[in-house]
DNA sequence: GACTGAACTATACC
DNA sequence: ACGGGTATAGTTCAGTC
């Protein structure tokens, strides 16, 4: 039978002890299709260089005969093909070694020690990864399938709740057409915190015209979206009946990897009911990792917040990547407000907040699933890896499978993976010289320029063809490393070519988008942009397959030598450089037109080697650089600008760092934008001294003088008691849940003894108290504006000193 | 006990 | 363990007198 299939959800299998891939997806008409693929187990066992093609044969026989008894499985190699292989660019001979299951690939691998074989890969690969790589079905994309229809037990499937099975036979790939999955967002409230501990008290669950909370709680209430259940075992019992109803192509949630899913499967455990939400009514599988990751057999399941953390937070402009902020920020809508302290002594109308809160949250990882979709979809089928993966994936991650499923068009066999103590012993090579920043000279400046270099490191590391592959011990390019030289190859590499397109694509769909909007094209363009951008970091993570110091330093080095290169010809050309930093040069008009500015940037570019490409980033009427608080220097890193349009640009102030007080990070910013204005100082110096009056005075809201610092790690294990620790330490005793990674508020309070440390001075925000009027002056207030003063020679701590005298004579 | 530099810590920039 | 290095700055800690 013929079906227009399009792939999800995949997973493998043995049976008969030989490979499947189960791939569960829709069908045009939205039919749910379980489609069951063969894959061929393999790897490859490079030989080394002088091996006469003879003794190849030989071995190949001997391996052949190898008998090996792994995990009580009878595993042998089916099958050996010898090919004229790549790898890291040179030309090797390769034995393909078919065994008869993946599984016992590495298990093999090891055990053969043949003197002429030089390197075995690829055993350390993924099976679904290894099988999308050999030309199996990709994800997202549509194909005509052929292939015979399954019964409901072959392959030992049993149960599986799917409209068709089918083996497939022939594939074809179609065209990119639309596809709408049917998306079911869900989220859970508990009485306590900690996993195991309490229970759940409701589950919200929102899709396409379903909307549900279910709880076992309150039940006389008129919300018709609740549903009320005799008590949790009913309620879970419930919700897996629901879930399997709605039949989600994807089950999405927000942190539903480290909480929700964890917690239900604890609550489950607790009732003695099994969470079958799996289409074969498995329960979710917890892999271990930094956050565990939970997979639903045949649904994908996303943790919205995990694919926001990894690639989508650098296009957010939020302090925390809480449901709320990330919701506010790309919808405009909030969660609902509710008081978690009521939790223990509700009354009627607090539950119904409670559900009307609990379904909002739901609502919120629906929509934001909708509208990040566009960039889930792009990514996985730029990188090719399943959803569920992409997800999940740390940027360099989704590199490396960029690099895997684009290797057979180089003929090349995969590196392997580090072990660990080839990654310690990476990591123990320490740091390498980055990028170059100029120390600016503390000032107002008015008329300025910035130019920046398009993805500066892709294109250092494509001009010169920087990598693992083309680095050789002499000849060819020489990079300057300070204490060493790196050689590399002028042969191009595969990693340089792929990264060269990728900012070819990268820039024909941004000009695709901007002819033609749409978020299709949006999403593909950030995508590649996105990966252009982590392959520097890429290839100097210890981690990596393609981990080569030499590429990431010289890469560093490249750039500096470009960007100082740069800022001598627009010295050369009569302009005064003002500041630069890693890939940006700002300097001033001095009385120069716009367009002969322009015409210089015409006249570098044209001179800038390979694919570097200087552009004018903007134009600015006035710039503010301050001197660092410690020395009498140019501060690198601070600046603020104003733009023809009355823009504020504002970097490295206190203004945008989180952990100020929103006190001293208004004022500041009032500061900056007065001074930018107006370009002097007069009404800033104004603005200030109000401020400080309302300060003495008490006149200050508590919540603007709240402080927020991330507790990093575990409370005991910091070895500096700062002020956030303590703050902690008594939200801790307090019973109040403390974890890594929150962030922890408090403020410095009026002391009855006079103690030297602030950590002596740490109050909750609800404890009573009131503010230290020494502190927030003296550490939050003035060092936001004096930098800002002192380059207009104004003394802001002289004057309000003077001031306070002057009072205090007055009486 | 006051002072000082080093260490620890958080956060930003690109 | 889940890109990189560069940079500022607050607070505590440990040693000195």
């Amino acid at each position: 039978m013929k079906i227009k299939f399009m792939p999800l959800d995949y997973s493998s299998f043995d049976y008969n002890g030989e490979n499947y891939l189960r791939i569960i997806g829709r069908t045009e008409s939205g039919k749910r299709v379980c489609i069951i693929d063969r894959y061929d187990a393999n790897f490859w066992a490079i030989f080394k260089e002088d091996v006469p093609e003879k003794k190849m044969e030989e071995i190949a026989e001997k391996i052949k005969k190898l008998k090996f008894e792994i995990a009580s499985r009878a595993t042998k190699v089916e099958k050996i093909e010898i090919h004229n292989k790549k790898f890291l660019g040179k030309n090797v001979k390769a034995a393909r070694i078919f065994v008869t299951n993946f599984k016992d690939s590495h298990a093999i691998a090891d055990q053969m020690g043949f003197r002429e074989i030089d390197k075995r890969r690829e055993y350390d690969i993924s099976l679904t990864t290894k099988y999308i790589m050999e030309g199996g079905l990709k994800p997202l994309v549509w194909y005509n399938i052929e292939g015979d229809a399954l019964g409901d037990s072959d392959f030992g499937m049993s149960g599986l709740n799917v409209d068709l099975s089918i083996k497939l036979e022939k594939s074809e790939q179609g065209k990119l057409d639309e596809f709408k999955p049917k998306v079911l967002a869900f989220d859970i409230e508990a009485d306590e915190f900690e996993l195991g501990k309490g229970n759940v008290l409701m589950i919200s669950l929102y899709g396409e015209n379903f909307k549900k909370v279910l709880t076992w709680k309150k039940c006389n209430l008129k919300q018709d979206y609740v549903e009320c259940f005799k008590d949790e075992r009913e309620m879970i019992e419930h919700f897996i009946s629901y879930v399997k109803a709605y039949n989600p192509d994807i089950f999405v949630g927000y942190f539903s990897d480290g909480f929700d899913l964890p917690y239900l499967r604890a609550a489950a455990q607790k009732n003695k009911i099994k969470l079958s939400i799996g289409l074969d009514g498995s329960q979710p599988i917890f892999a271990r990792g930094r956050i565990p990751s939970a997979r639903i057999s045949g649904i994908v399941h996303i943790d919205l917040f995990r694919f926001i953390e990894s690639a989508y937070s650098q296009y957010l402009n939020v302090e925390t990547l809480s449901l709320n902020e990330v919701a506010s920020e790309l919808l405009g809508e909030k969660k609902y407000e509710f008081d978690f302290n009521k939790i223990k002594k509700m009354k009627e109308e607090d539950w119904r907040d409670f559900f009307a809160y609990n379904m909002q949250d739901a609502v919120l990882t629906y929509k934001l699933t909708e509208k990040i979709m566009p960039d889930l979809f792009e990514f996985s089928r730029i990188v090719q890896e399943p959803l569920y993966e992409i997800s999940r994936y740390a940027m360099s991650q989704n590199v490396e499978h960029y690099v895997l499923h684009n290797l057979e068009r180089f003929n090349e066999i995969a590196e392997k993976r580090p072990l660990n103590d080839e990654i310690s012993a990476r990591r123990q090579l320490g740091k390498y010289e980055g990028a170059f920043v100029f120390q600016p000279v503390p000032g107002m400046y008015e008329n300025l320029a910035f130019f920046d270099f398009a993805s500066m490191y892709a294109s250092v590391i494509v001009t010169y063809n920087l990598s693992l592959s083309s680095f050789q011990e002499k000849g060819g390019l020489e990079v300057d490393l300070g204490k060493k030289k790196a050689h590399f190859s002028k042969e191009k590499s595969f990693f340089p070519l792929l990264l060269e397109e990728i900012i070819k694509l990268r820039k024909k769909y941004k000009k695709e988008y901007k002819e033609n909007p749409s978020v299709l094209l949006k999403a593909r363009s950030n995508a590649f942009k996105l990966i252009a951008n982590a392959s520097y970091g890429y290839q100097g993570f210890f981690a990596a397959r393609y981990y080569c110091r030499e590429a990431a330093a010289s890469t560093a080095a490249l750039a500096r030598k470009n960007i100082l290169e740069a800022m001598e010809k627009i010295k050369l050309n009569g302009y005064k450089i003002i500041y630069g930093d890693t890939d940006s040069i700002a300097f001033l008009l001095d009385g120069k037109s716009q367009s002969q500015v322009l015409q210089m940037l015409k006249k570098i570019n044209s001179e800038l080697p390979g694919i570097m490409e200087l552009e004018l980033e903007n134009f600015y009427k006035r710039g503010l650089f301050v001197s660092k608080r410690t020395i009498k220097e140019g501060a690198k890193k601070k600046y603020a600008l104003l733009d023809e349009k009355g823009k504020l640009k504002i970097r490295g102030f206190e203004t945008v760092r989180r952990d100020w007080c929103d006190l001293a990070r208004d004022l500041q910013n009032k500061v900056l934008k007065l001074v930018l204005n107006e370009g002097n100082e007069k009404n800033a110096l104004q603005l200030v001294k109000e401020i400080i009056e309302n300060l003495k005075k008490r006149k200050i809201d508590k919540e603007k003088i709240i402080i927020k610092t991330q507790l990093k790690k575990p409370i005991n294990e910091y070895l500096a008691v700062s002020p956030h620790v303590v703050a902690a330490k008594k939200m801790d005793e307090l019973d109040v849940p403390v974890s890594q990674g929150m962030l922890i508020e408090y403020y410095i309070a009026e002391t009855r003894e006079k103690k030297p440390l602030v950590r002596d001075k740490v109050k909750l925000p609800d404890e009573e108290g009131e503010y230290n009027i020494e502190y927030y002056l003296n550490n939050q207030l003035l060092p936001a504006v004096e930098n800002i003063f002192e380059v207009f020679g104004v003394n802001v701590k002289e004057i309000i000193d003077g001031k306070k005298q002057m009072n205090l004579d007055g009486f």
